[in-house]
DNA sequence: GACTGCATGTAACCGGTTACATGATTCG
DNA sequence: CGAATCATGTAACCGGTTACATGCAGTC
């Protein structure tokens, strides 16, 4: 899914900025299995203006650079809801530095191996704060997508929040109870080797 | 990460052929946090044996184009744990356009929201059969990368693939308890607009 | 007969990242 | 005083994907 449909998407909540979209795949709704970069999103809302997709009001603010808030047209919308019918989702791909790295721990000092266990641990934790499946604190003003014009959490939001909830709980609990084991087998080889 | 250091990585198992690498990303190892296509691996391990990092043997086969057995120089090994010890690891990144589209369970009909769900479930349970800790069924000849010289199973390795496991049960565990609290909630919202 | 698995390789293409440019405000 | 937040935009660059080229063996 590139971009383009991906920003389409980030409209179907209603109106937001290029900036506010960003949030949504770094902060927001979409940040656990999506991702896109201002980079991408200027020029793919450029793109879809030009398409008749989106429609932008110029909103003009005092020592800050003019906002231009980003709408779904009835066009654009049509087309994203035949997207989702027409489309075969791609695969879904998981890319981990750390845990490629952690497969050669017995390579490593066993300090580095916790660091990065932790560091792990830690984004996990942080991410998982995020997803907070009741995230109702937030100000009002932020877009957060999960909600309907009515206010509802969409239901489809809160299945796909949960799944992440509950996968990174998973993990967070694996590193709990594992990590102190693979330290210590490490220890071990190491003295058993010298 | 780049596919070269992928590969350096992926030989630290010992030896193995450009196709076999590819399966590591594909079916193996590193099937759940990291991917790589042979039309990069190809190019990647030519860079690498100009660099002085592996070394080929080519074996003729019958009927069979010559298959290159790559393997680590010591260089090439010095060199990728240099690199374990000096990458700062990028953020994980999780992609998925299935639970994206999930995110609009409302907008879709109802059959298509299970089917997306179904197909997650059956692509995770294929994966999950994948990793299942103890793959000591497989054939022999099968480079797993998971063991080392001694035929002792890495305890990174199998520390990843522990979390690979339980992450994959989360998910599908809660899908089972979800799924049809979707629908039904789904199916509720539909005929109360109406 | 068609497809999959084994096995390698090349090259066009494309999409997205990174980095730069600009600038006020607020927080630590 | 520097860093982060808000806010938009451009363009070079790069890395990887996709598709093509080749060919035999075994399976469905």
């Amino acid at each position: 899914m590139d971009v383009r449909t991906l920003c389409l998407g980030a409209l179907m909540g209603g109106e937001a900025t290029g900036y506010e979209i960003r949030k949504m795949f770094e902060d927001g709704t979409f940040s656990h299995f999506q991702i896109a970069s201002l980079g991408s999103i200027y020029p793919a809302l450029t793109k879809l203006t030009q398409d008749g997709l989106v429609t932008f009001v110029e909103h003009e603010q005092e020592n800050r650079p003019d906002k231009k808030i980003y709408q779904l047209t009835s066009e654009g919308r049509r087309t994203f809801l035949r997207t989702l019918l027409q489309t075969r989702p791609a695969e879904d791909r998981y890319r981990s530095d750390i845990l490629f790295m952690l497969t050669f721990a017995e390579e490593m000092p066993i300090e580095l191996t916790e660091a990065l266990i932790d560091e792990f641990a830690a984004r996990h934790e942080l991410m998982s704060q995020q997803i907070d499946p009741e995230n109702t604190d937030k100000p009002a003003h932020q877009k957060s997508n999960a909600r309907d014009e009515n206010g509802e959490l969409r239901p489809g939001c809160c299945f796909v929040a949960g799944l992440g909830q509950a996968m990174r709980n998973a993990t967070l609990k694996f590193i709990r109870e594992n990590k102190q084991g693979l330290l210590d087998e490490l220890k071990a080889r190491k003295t058993n080797k010298s």
